[in-house]
DNA sequence: CGAATATTTCGATGAATATCGAAAGGAAGT
DNA sequence: ACTTCCTTTCGATATTCATCGAAATATTCG
């Protein structure tokens, strides 16, 4: 993952709703939850749901698939691994300060 | 760290500009970098600079010391890390995912 | 096909954010 | 005190985002 897709990635979660809906479908697991199940259980109006799951399918945080009439969402779990990777990796290098400054230096990898 | 707290480091985080700002304070280490050094190395106004640093400051991933005439910024690592753990934990909770339907259906901790 | 259900898309409005020049606020040196 | 330097705050504008009702789309069932 680069800076490129790790932005709209941390803007989709960078919402209280969104994070929370989120948070929902994680706990749900891959199995996923139907729009109208998350709807129904955060108490968000239909329109409202479908503009923030539809930023977080843009984001690529989750999957949708259609099962009858509804669509099921699902937290994609290896993009939010990736995702954090990135944070650990590309911007805190997975080492604590008084390493990252020896980086700096050139001190390390 | 809540969602409360997580929200704001997200956005703040969710910029492409303030990202590689984020990013140059990591590498620089807890020595940090002067405004102005900043905005020569990134080429950013000054205004439009000191408006991305108070929100990373705001959202608690920088500190900021005055030295002289020029305000130092440097990366909160421990903040970072709270960040990165509350992701993992609270979104993902640091498994995998067929071990999450496992938590979904209390089958786990 | 027609009715019912599930969800999205449209459209409009208000709020928040990004941008950056110009002016102001502090700190250091003379 | 005056000037210089560094940074922020102000102010104004343009863009993007959030919200949600109403209408449109897709699917199933009778």
């Amino acid at each position: 993952m680069d800076s490129t897709s790790a932005v709209p990635a941390l803007a989709a979660l960078a919402h209280e709703r969104r994070l929370a809906l989120f948070r929902a479908l994680v706990v749900a697991g891959p199995d996923g939850l139907s729009a109208g199940a998350i709807a129904h259980a955060l108490d968000v109006p239909p329109s409202s749901l479908s503009h923030h799951l539809g930023l977080l399918e843009q984001a690529g945080l989750t999957t949708v698939r259609r099962a009858g009439r509804s669509l099921i969402y699902a937290a994609d779990f290896a993009a939010m691994r990736a995702l954090i990777d990135f944070l650990l990796l590309d911007c805190c290098r997975g080492i604590e300060p008084e390493q990252i400054g020896a980086c700096a230096k050139g001190e390390c990898a």
